[in-house]
DNA sequence: CGGTTTTGACCGGCGC
DNA sequence: GCGCCGGTCAAAACCG
């Protein structure tokens, strides 16, 4: 079971993950300071002191989470977070895949294999064609420390897989969105530096609101910035 | 019994 | 062209 009740158990504290730094940050980001606005839901947890968050949607950041406004452009985003992004946009979403091993081990040049920003297949037919959708899907990813690897983020995940990854002594875990018609889906993975560490990829935006429709993102690009991704 | 997790197999992209 | 690798599928096992 995931995603159901565990916010209480984890979040102590989140730093920031930019899969378009190079090197990645593994110390709080410069920038971080700027970043005043926490979301309520980590407003609340103790020990939270910054959150970075980045995607390979238009160049422009989503919000991570609730509270953060919904940015389509580094600019925009920038002036409402303080935050804008690091390089360009065509290699961000294979950053964001690779970001878990780069920030292993921060010298890497891994050759893993993201197909791009976020191309994502569905089987035609089963077991056999497959046809290749290129979509851009938003994706975020974010670095926390935790004893638990899934973040309660108020949606229901569905784990469809988990993958050995090279260069990295845990495995990453895959969950989709439970909720039908949402192809939003997620991995999971631990440092192989400090097991502790978790860092959570999220591909795609929710078509439906979080479970608690909440609505505290006062964004009405889908009654929360929550939604949004 | 229905939903979720586990896990091995399979597939396609990418680098060499 | 080949092998490696990440991502996904799907059947079986598991659990409430």
């Amino acid at each position: 079971m995931e995603g159901g009740s565990q916010l209480g158990a984890c979040l102590p504290s989140l730093y920031a993950l930019d899969p378009y730094a190079s090197p990645p940050l593994l110390a709080p980001s410069p920038n971080q300071h700027k970043l005043h606005q926490l979301p309520p839901v980590l407003q609340e947890q103790p020990g939270v002191h910054g959150v970075m968050f980045s995607s390979d949607h238009g160049g422009g950041l989503y919000p991570l989470l609730p509270g953060i406004p919904f940015c389509h452009s580094a600019a925009a985003c920038e002036k409402h977070t303080g935050f804008a992004p690091l390089g360009s946009t065509g290699e961000a979403g294979t950053l964001a895949a690779r970001q878990g091993n780069e920030i292993a081990s921060a010298t890497t040049t891994t050759t893993a294999s993201c197909h791009g920003p976020s191309s994502w297949w569905k089987g035609a037919e089963k077991g056999k064609m497959k046809v290749r959708r290129k979509m851009r899907e938003p994706r975020f990813c974010f670095q926390t420390r935790s004893e638990v690897d899934v973040l309660d983020d108020g949606y229901k995940w569905r784990k469809y897989g988990q993958k050995v990854v090279k260069n990295s002594l845990h495995p990453r875990s895959y969950y989709r969105c439970t909720h039908s018609n949402c192809r939003v889906k997620k991995r999971v993975e631990r440092l192989s530096e400090d097991c502790r560490m978790v860092i959570t990829t999220y591909e795609g935006r929710h078509t439906h609101t979080p479970c608690s429709d909440d609505d505290v993102g006062g964004d009405h690009t889908g009654s929360c910035a929550f939604t949004s991704f």
